[in-house]
RNA sequence: GGGCGCGUCGCAUAGCUGGAUAUUGCACCGGCCUCCUAAGCCGGGUUUCGUGGGUUCGAAUCCUGCCGCGCCCGCCA
């Protein structure tokens, strides 16, 4: 919508100044319309009505027989001008591809590897690819980045674990603590099967006083940059990282960078910036001699606004190794986005302040709220999880029985890659639709919707494009696309597509991949009323004017598909 | 106690730099396959936009009091 505003605006200029109008104010009313039928943009003119003396409705007409547009029209309705951009401009801009927009590093998911991915973790992972795909799709360079908690004291208990219990203590502990060992098709996965350690040294742990000992020993050695016990720990956690990532992967999500936290103190950047923070106007030192930031200046509220980065002991902190873990990423790339949880404000907010402190510029951050179950949040540590790699086998089966039903002649491996692909679309849609900031409490039902408003209506939109093209044909399209023809659907639709860059970015820019997401959605019901009106195929041959636009929305359906992580499979 | 976020039809959700009848889906009712995929299309809604005030020509949107829910306020990660 922005291009169209910029085309417009000067002919406005001129028309506000015939008519009479001063100042500028006017500019930014200038809003899109709430419905296709009354074009692209509006202006609302009660404003004016006191300037020019007469009713809005009156200035809304005196303002539209002003406006001259060589790019679409100008007509007063009411108390609005509506203008609408001819078909012609529209599909001017339908060929344009992004441009490119220079370099930008998401770090998204960055879980602790102790094990399998939940449904609880998979918004951070939906939403971070998400962005990655978008940006992409927008003509970013993007590195996608995993921070890997490679030193703290989760893996340090799993590391404990692995190294002094043996199988037959775990269950034993497991079936204590009452936390059940469910037999699935993913157990040998080392991310289900280590767990299990994990979550039995959580329990041992609040009774033997022996295991913290243990754990804390490691953990501190680890943070003493200890070569063995790093070592130790990446034996720890490396299997179940790899299991994690499997099941990502099978959510079309993979990163192209890993950085491990340990690195900052191994290669001494933690220690520098400890030592410069001491000169920050807001330093001080508690009687144990740990170091802080005092906040209260910068607006941080509540019991403590002091932001610890040194222990008493001199050791760092994790909010530290942060800091240095920025100061890395902005040597990859010119702008940095992280996808944080809720939970992680404030520490972001306490980082981002002392890294400007530190005069390094503090990273972009989208936060979103939290998954909860039915009765409560979602803990590794207590086993009340749905695993990840469950959901998707759920919303695999349930796709395969639709399937079935619907597609009788196809080969069964056929209806296996159709189903897989719908499952993991669906699921990531669910999640990717609703805006960030809005918590989601996890109910079956939801998360495997396959009705309208979901990847599988988009999916099938594709797929319909895709059967009349094969049915098409080759096709001799160099006629191109006779805009004056354009009534109807076909107009909605080509509106629709004209608009796909702007949606991108305007979903990019205000950190909301559910805007998107509607706008795709809204593409395939468009396509679906241009299908039903406009047939390609016909008893006299192709229509090549139909063909030209039921390509161009299959193009359009496809990138839309691939930059919100649905996969456009061209049968289903 | 304080900070941040959320509260929109039975459920879910959009809109929230103030503007035209509050979006969409589910569920519910009815219609459409001798024609390119009916996972589709078409029609059917009396919603205190949590609630009380305020600002405005105009408030779901801005300000403010209150209520409910979530997250946070560790020399943890």
């Amino acid at each position: 919508m922005q291009a169209l505003v910029e085309a417009v605006l000067p002919s406005l200029e001129v028309a506000m100044k015939t008519v009479g109008i001063k100042g500028d104010f006017w500019r930014n009313m200038l809003g899109r319309s709430k419905e296709a039928s009354q074009g692209d943009l509006a202006l609302p003119c009660f404003p004016f009505a006191k300037q020019l003396d007469c009713s809005p409705a009156d200035a809304a007409k005196k303002i539209a027989d002003a406006i001259e547009l060589d790019i679409g029209d100008a007509i007063a309705v009411g108390p609005y001008v509506n203008i609408r951009a001819s078909m012609d401009w529209l599909a001017g801009h339908l060929s344009k591809g992004p441009s490119s927009k220079g370099t930008i590093l998401i770090e998204h998911t960055s879980a602790n590897p102790n094990g399998p991915f939940h449904v609880g973790r998979a918004r951070n992972a939906v939403l971070g690819d998400t962005f990655v795909r978008m940006y992409r799709a927008a003509g970013y360079d993007v590195t996608a980045e995993y921070y890997v908690d490679d030193m703290g004291k989760q893996v340090g208990i799993l590391c404990w674990a692995l190294e002094n219990l043996d199988e037959n203590k775990v269950r034993e502990l497991l079936a204590e603590g009452e936390i059940p060992i469910e037999d699935s098709p993913h157990s040998s996965k080392e991310d289900h099967a280590r767990v299990l350690w994990y979550q039995a040294a959580n329990l041992l742990k609040s009774k033997d006083p022996a295991v913290d000992a243990g754990v804390t020993e490691l953990v501190q050695l680890s943070e003493e940059a200890d070569a063995d016990v790093l070592s130790r720990f990446e034996a720890a956690y490396q299997p179940v990282l790899d299991g994690m990532l499997v099941t990502l992967g099978r959510m079309g999500i993979s990163f192209d960078s890993f950085t491990k936290e340990s690195r900052f103190i191994v290669d001494g950047s933690v220690e520098v910036l400890m030592d410069q923070l001491q000169s920050s106007q807001l330093h001080g030192v508690a009687e144990n001699g740990a170091h802080f930031l005092e906040l209260e200046s910068k607006g941080v509220k509540g019991k403590s606004t002091q932001f610890f980065y040194r222990r008493g002991d001199g050791s760092s902190l994790y909010a530290t190794r942060d800091l240095a873990y920025h100061q890395y990423k902005w040597t990859q790339s010119t702008r940095l986005l992280n996808i944080l949880g809720e939970d992680h404000k404030l520490q972001s907010k306490q980082v981002g302040i002392a890294l400007e402190e530190l005069s390094i510029q503090p990273p972009e951050v989208v936060f979103y709220a939290f998954t909860k179950l039915d009765d409560g949040k979602m803990s590794t540590r207590r086993g009340n999880v749905v695993f990840m790699d469950d959901l998707l086998d759920e919303a695999q089966s349930r796709a395969l029985e639709t399937v079935k039903e619907i597609r009788a002649d196809l080969s069964s491996e056929k209806l296996q890659q159709i189903s897989e692909a719908v499952g993991v679309s669906a699921t990531r849609f669910n999640i990717a639709r609703i805006s960030p900031e809005k918590g989601i409490t996890f109910r079956w039902a939801d998360a495997l919707s396959l009705e309208a408003d979901s990847a599988p209506f988009i999916m099938y939109s594709h797929a319909r494009a895709c059967s009349i093209q094969r049915k098409a044909g080759d096709v001799d399209t160099s006629v191109g696309l006779d805009t004056s023809l354009l009534t109807g659907s076909a107009a909605e639709l080509v509106r629709r597509m004209a608009y796909m860059n702007d949606e991108l970015q305007s979903s990019i820019d205000s950190n909301g991949p559910h805007q998107f997401c509607a706008w795709l959605s809204a593409l395939a019901v468009d396509y679906n009323r241009f299908y039903r009106d406009n047939h390609v195929v016909t008893d006299e041959g192709v229509n090549v004017q139909n063909f030209i636009i039921s390509e161009m929305a299959r193009d359009h359906l496809r990138r839309g598909c691939e930059a919100v992580g649905i996969i456009p499979i061209e049968e289903m």
